[in-house]
DNA sequence: TCCCTTTTTGGTATCGATACCACTCTTGAT
DNA sequence: ATCAAGAGTGGTATCGATACCAAAAAGGGA
């Protein structure tokens, strides 16, 4: 930098200014020092920038996996908005292990970030001691908690749940199973059955969850194909199947198209998520559509913005029932 | 920092042996050290350290799109690995739009990493020349350069798609297809087919590739649902398919299926990719698979250790042919 | 022309850690 | 008992930017 200063005669300050503030330059020397910048190919150096303005212009984002298409949505969103400000992304994922967070949270705050994004809704007391003592914006994203720590951008997985199952309802179905989310730390899925729960009550009709708790089965595609023995071998009246996810949802399209069942005459199937083999017209299967990478988005305002955004706290970015060929 | 060492009534220097090397601690001052930091909270300031040691212990990496489930897995093995080193990873995605390659780079290396990974393997000269003026270990993953800047991780896609072609003409297929792979920006999927015709070539046998570049046809499953009216319509003594990815093989299986077709007495199809769907019950998919968490290990690995990497420079993880059902 | 306000510019201290060097204190061999 | 080698410890300068303050230049009204 101060090679850049000397080169185009100005004090080194100026040359922090015309990168950061180029409009309290002049344009005479705001020129000067940019072509000063190109001769020597300067790179500036943020991270001593950082130590001096206590400003990192690094955000840190925990994810419990990248491995979802719709997660990698919201990566995307996230990443591309604050990269046009100017900003980074610090990544790091728990693979859905709790244990890991104040670790993953630890290291991310050594890096002193100007704010935090978390794919979780329930964090250990060590979580939040460290979240409290740092004063910058902290962004839960996809289940809106019901306590946000600081703010909150995602939908309510309840809601969907319900209004799936009152979709199906609404097609004359009597006997709708619910199938998987149940597997540990997915508190999501357990949410949007709860939904469907509550749906089936209003309607005076009986659940009928599948696997139950104890059950062990494979999760995804192959649970899907394991309803046909599992769920419906037990259970015949069964005229629907709420999946918990668009993965499950094509397995028993699989499995029901090769046992030569009708959809949706002799069983309605929908899905969740907007998994795009899905909505292929291989499959035309009734799901809920997230706007993921909306879901990115409104999280990297906020963290741009967090006084705006703490004045609405959560953000609700909604969903989409989308009606297609299995209902 | 100087209070956890008036806490411990030490120097301020030994907090930070106690952080970066314990070993050079005495046991009683280093107990005394990180009692006080528990005590106090302390968490470290990495920017700082960054700045004196000129070691950020912060690696970026330039990615096409995390929005792909092979890649994903890529990005989860190099983030896992890193972690468990200490190191943290800064994410930037080009979205398949090589003229960002440029400006990602320029706002990466102002974060001083300790090392760069990229997914592309072509490079603007401007890319090149900031990769030249910093002395960090670069690696390119995925496809293995002819001439790599630094280090490679990856596999061959030309042997990929020859052996491929070669197993379905073991099989006694005559007229064999090569489906999608000329997406602008998807080099990739065109060395795959280089590799299909190279095949056939030896085999004495016409390749067929569809769709011809200037077909505008859609990408993915609904670019394998095509397939029937478009490739197999023209040229109806076609009894194989190699598709360049696993989402095309499921659009053909999909349509097959629905049109009665034979799999694979009347069609043989193949995929390539590992795709979580493709290898389900459902499907049976004869496939490729790339073992895309080993990519992001094996560049993790030589990312923090470059001599080793360097010594052989390429570092080729391979890949496996998985005959299922369908071919 | 002069004085006052506003804009533009630069000097210096500072952020929080680590590198480097110098020093003390052990330990063990002679 | 003496000395050399090595382990453990601390003081101070330093990394490269920005904050803060002060000073200089430019504009505007009397």
């Amino acid at each position: 930098m101060k090679d850049v200063a000397d080169l185009a005669s100005v004090g080194t300050i100026t040359v922090s200014r015309v990168l950061r503030t180029p409009e309290k330059v002049s344009e005479a020397k705001r020129n000067r020092v940019q072509k000063a910048i190109e001769q020597l190919g300067y790179v500036p150096d943020n991270t001593a920038g950082a130590l001096s303005s206590n400003k990192s212009r690094v955000f840190g984002a925990i994810v419990s996996t990248v491995n979802d298409s719709v997660f990698a949505q919201t990566l995307d969103g996230l990443s591309s908005t604050l990269r046009a400000a100017g900003y980074e992304l610090l990544l790091t994922s728990t693979n859905y292990d709790p244990t890991v967070e104040e670790d993953a949270l630890r290291a991310l705050l050594a890096r002193r970030p100007d704010g935090i994004v978390l794919t979780s809704t329930s964090h250990s007391s060590g979580v939040k001691n460290l979240l409290k003592s740092v004063n910058i914006p902290i962004v839960e994203i996809w289940q809106l908690p019901a306590q946000p720590l600081d703010i909150a951008v995602g939908f309510s997985n309840f809601q969907a749940g319900y209004d799936m199952a009152h979709h199906l309802i609404g097609k004359g179905k009597k006997n709708i199973a619910f199938i998987g989310g149940n597997e540990p730390g997915n508190d999501r899925g357990r949410r949007r059955r709860d939904g469907y729960i509550a749906a089936l009550a209003d309607a005076k009709l009986p659940p009928i969850i599948w696997p139950s708790e104890d059950q062990d089965l494979p999760s995804g595609i192959e649970l899907g194909a394991a309803v046909f023995e599992g769920c419906l071998k037990v259970n015949p009246a069964i005229n629907a199947v709420m999946c918990v996810s668009d993965q499950v949802a094509v397995g028993v399209l699989c499995e029901a198209r090769r046992r030569g069942v009708e959809v949706p005459a002799g069983l309605s199937v929908s899905g969740f998520g907007g998994f795009e083999l899905a909505m292929s017209s291989g499959f035309d299967l009734t799901t809920i559509e997230i706007p993921g990478r909306e879901i990115g988005v409104a999280s990297a305002k906020a963290l741009l913005d967090p006084e705006a955004a703490r004045a609405k706290k959560v953000i609700d970015v909604g969903y989409t029932l989308i009606e297609r060929g299995t209902t």
